[in-house]
DNA sequence: CTCTGTGCAAACTGTTTGCAGAACG
DNA sequence: CGTTCTGCAAACAGTTTGCACAGAG
């Protein structure tokens, strides 16, 4: 067991008050749609892109709008609280990022399935670049692409998008 | 010096007949637009946009619609000979991959600006999950965001694109 | 009060698709 | 010769933008 709802409701309190520096530090206004749309991403365990988001605020009574989810994005991300993925050439997919699970992706190019897995030397990788190139990482992204097991036995995947 | 004119033509020639066997085996057609695409993709020495592989060629004898390099990108990810990457939001950017220097990158998030690096750990990671989630994977891509040596500098990039 | 942020819809842009003709096998 | 591939243009989908109004400071 990974989280508990009390931990969810603690994490969620300290997401909130990096976003409340962040905004003071830029001098940006917090609007309630903000803190609305970051407590919706902390309620979701997985990833996610922009319309679904979109649809599931739809569906509570919060209603906000997709170039207000957009907007805000962006400066969630700036802000370190959530991470921006573009696996596909489609939608960008998105997840939050505060205490959560350090991982990365493995997708099935049969399938188009993202698996997740988590290597600590890649960690050793960043400090070595880092140190050699003199920049300052602030974020990782390592995708492996390849046949997953399901195609390796059977020669097809589950949930196969063409052919 | 990593290359001369005398390996590229012989590369070329490897990587025609890679092409060769791969349509083969899969039952397409050899047209010329095929292979004259090929050439142009494996005389460029960097990351490239369709739009600039589209001028390239449209300012050669051989002109090929947009369709068409879209279409044949595909069959040269599929045959090993092409590296596609997403770095941004936009448009896709592609590599020749065969006999090519193995790389990732490293993006600054002020000027989005790509560098290059090398680190031959990730090989290693490669192998401990394909043998950990039963994977058989073909493809690894590795990007570092950060801000680039340019910046923790002078506090700003060459070629910044938005404040 | 001022000016940023929001909602809406239209505009944009990279990619995909449909169709008629070209050309590979 | 049949069928796939190409070129063209229209369609599509995710994202961005312009504008009038709401609401944070």
């Amino acid at each position: 067991m990974l989280e508990t709802k009390a931990d969810n409701k603690e994490i969620f309190e300290q997401v909130k008050s990096i976003l409340d520096n962040y905004l003071k530090e830029k001098k940006l206004r917090r609007t309630l749609e903000r803190y609305y749309v970051l407590k919706e991403i902390y309620s979701i365990n997985d990833h996610f892109e922009i319309d679904e988001l979109y649809e599931r605020m739809k569906n509570k009574k919060y209603r906000v709008s997709r170039a207000t989810l957009y907007n805000n994005m962006e400066i969630f991300v700036d802000a370190g609280l959530v991470i921006k993925h573009q696996f596909g050439t489609h939608s960008a997919q998105y997840e939050r990022a505060y205490n959560y699970r350090q991982h990365d992706h493995l997708i099935c190019s049969d399938c188009g399935k993202v698996f997740e897995f988590c290597d600590p030397r890649i960690i050793q990788i960043q400090k070595t670049t880092e140190n050699l190139l003199g920049f300052h990482i602030t974020q990782h992204s390592l995708q492996f692409t390849g046949k997953c097991q399901a195609f390796a036995q059977s020669g097809k995947c589950e949930n196969k998008k063409t052919n």
